[in-house]
DNA sequence: AAAATACATTGACAAATTTCTATGTGTTGA
DNA sequence: TCAACACATAGAAATTTGTCAATGTATTTT
């Protein structure tokens, strides 16, 4: 049922929303817990918790626990991954065979 | 009502589709026209149409009309214009002040 | 000029996503 | 032990997104 572009996707769905990217933004300062991420957000705390799973399941993110908190920090590896899939995306691959035209006039 | 961050979104949006995955896995090979990719997907033709609008006003697409023919490929500006992006999400600024800690035990 | 072709647009519907309130779980501190 | 705190989970409502059928527009072909 699983595609093999899923993984893709829920990479870069990381970056499809404005409070996320707001989250992201405040993790590249360095680590940060939830309540000191939800003070800069208007969300509630559940909702918070939801962009933090989806950004910690697609590797982008990871959470440290600590006693009742969770210190979350951007993940370099989901960053690598990250830049690896875009350039699998975007880039030409000019060694393949060009297969003919449909619309030749 | 337009914040900042709607640019980054609509650029990764590209990237949260399959069908537009599998438009941008066939672009890679060069360039194709909308009838030449809609062999290959499972969708309809006003289907495609939506997804090429997603693709070109991201910028990671460009079409070029001929006749009536479209031609799609992948525009390198786009795909630089993304990298960037990219890197600007997920890097670390190590430069900045850290904020005192909100948790301290 | 009329018919056919390629693609875009509109409007409706279904599925997915975001958000909230309410509640649950685990940890700390009195 | 019990209350408070930090965060997660469940379920519902609202919004967004993906999809299609129907139709529109521009170009080519007959």
């Amino acid at each position: 049922m699983t595609s093999e572009y899923n993984e893709t996707v829920k990479v870069f769905k990381s970056f499809c929303d404005e409070n996320r990217l707001k989250i992201l933004e405040q993790l590249r300062t360095g680590e940060k817990c939830a309540c000191r991420l939800l003070d800069d957000l208007h969300i509630t705390q559940p909702t918070l918790s939801h962009h933090m799973k989806i950004l910690c399941d697609a590797g982008i993110v990871r959470g440290r626990k600590e006693g009742k908190w969770v210190h979350y920090s951007l993940n370099p590896d989901g960053a690598e991954r990250a830049k690896k899939l875009l350039e699998e995306q975007v880039t030409l691959e000019l060694c393949k065979e060009q297969d003919e035209k449909c619309c030749d006039k």
